[in-house]
DNA sequence: CTGCGACCGATGATATACGATTTCGGATAC
DNA sequence: GTATCCGAAATCGTATATCATCGGTCGCAG
């Protein structure tokens, strides 16, 4: 007795043939972008069948997205007990940005001489539109922007292992917190000025010491501003180099 | 023959009771130690069912240990295809090894000041038995202690981050060779001055930035000598910075 | 002889079924 | 009144069943 199932019909198990992806990739992004939006707060149990029942699927799909979710940290799990979503204290975000500075900085080296003339003008007309935002100011909206203009640096970086590393510490950065010039606004300003020194270094085809170093300070930059702000009686212990 | 297998018979679904840990788990480590073993090459093709029979279990342990493999990088997946062992090119580890110098380099930085004379001592006692071992050489014991002196010099970070993504990468390096000095012995010898040169750096309390650029050196050393021994004809473009 | 399309076998994806384990509340003993 | 034990409910882990999709083969037409 085939047990008639869900109203999709008889023909339909398989997701792909109608809309394009697995029941699982469904589930994970649904799980993700509900941790994202922070409907599921730090600590909240996501339980399998209450989920596959809210996404009407059978919970092998979500178990694969929960596991998912769990190789990328978002989710803690425990055996026979269950999911829930991870703890992220502040520190976990500074570190995080710590490391990101450090593979930033090299992958934007990395990238400097492969960078055209044009890579180079995309850039800029990037960091101009953030500019022009400082006016009415969108934390989110320049972190967006933020993020293609770094990414347009070191996209074409010399070593794809570095762009991963670097694509995955961002990722997670999202996760922890969705925006960090909500917490300093001041700092953009700032932010922007670097970011077209950085420019004219690789422009200048300077050491790629040099543009390592920029790159690592202007992001460790954030992270000092965010700290004095947030936490003004901590150290994390960076070097400045 | 076991063929009937369950033996637990239709109840006993759960493998905790009797061993300890899931089946899942049990097939990620087999499948994982293939894979080292290279009893499974790259491109070999990991079929679910296949899989399964061999381990005495269904097919949805061997799912979800293989989609955790994936997620290690270790395998490729396909959807409504399957997975297969991931191919790994010298390029890939290249990559990962210039990845790692840079990684090392910061968490070695980021550690230094934590070092105690105690933790020294430990680190040079594991330099002296590698020098020892030059004599009868064997490259993957020396690789070992390679680790675990790097280890002693950065397990201390500041950051915890960037352990888990130097162990992280280490670990990655280890899938795709078992040991760097099998194809170049004579790096052996400069590898553990250049180790002494590191200890003595972290004692003197010299810059961070000497510290990170001497640790990174030492590892983009070991992987320019292992180009020119065995691609004479290319190079990676690092900054030596 | 060659190219294209329909069939078939192999295998992956998902649903359902059910024992196992954990958790939690209530009853009982001290 | 508090600690402990027992049992039920919740939920997980895995087996089995079914359907979808992929890849290849075979046959037919040009």
């Amino acid at each position: 007795m085939t047990t008639l199932r869900q109203a999709q019909g008889p023909g339909a198990a398989q997701a792909s043939g109608s809309n394009g992806q697995s029941k699982s990739q469904r589930a994970y992004h649904w799980i993700k972008e509900r941790i994202a939006n922070q409907e599921f707060t730090p600590g909240y149990r996501l339980v399998l069948g209450t989920i596959a029942g809210e996404l009407d699927m059978s919970v092998v799909p979500v178990r694969e997205a929960i596991r998912q979710l769990e190789a990328e940290g978002l989710v803690m799990f425990e055996r026979n007990v269950g999911a829930r979503v991870s703890m992220v204290d502040d520190t976990q975000y500074r570190f995080s940005m710590q490391a990101l500075s450090i593979l930033e900085g090299a992958a934007t080296a990395l990238a400097a001489r492969r960078l055209t003339a044009d890579d180079i003008r995309r850039a800029r007309a990037i960091n101009e539109l953030m500019i022009e935002t400082l006016d009415h100011f969108d934390p989110r909206a320049f972190t967006r922007l933020n993020q293609e203009f770094h990414a347009a640096l070191f996209e074409k970086t010399a070593n794809p292992r570095m762009l991963d590393l670097v694509e995955n510490e961002w990722a997670r950065l999202g996760h922890l917190r969705d925006s960090t010039f909500a917490f300093i606004p001041g700092r953009a300003q700032e932010s922007v000025r670097e970011h077209e020194n950085i420019l004219q270094l690789i422009e200048s085809s300077a050491p790629l010491g040099e543009i390592e170093k920029a790159a690592r300070r202007h992001r460790s930059a954030t992270l000092d501003a965010y700290m004095i702000h947030e936490h003004p009686d901590e150290a994390l212990g960076l070097p400045a180099f």
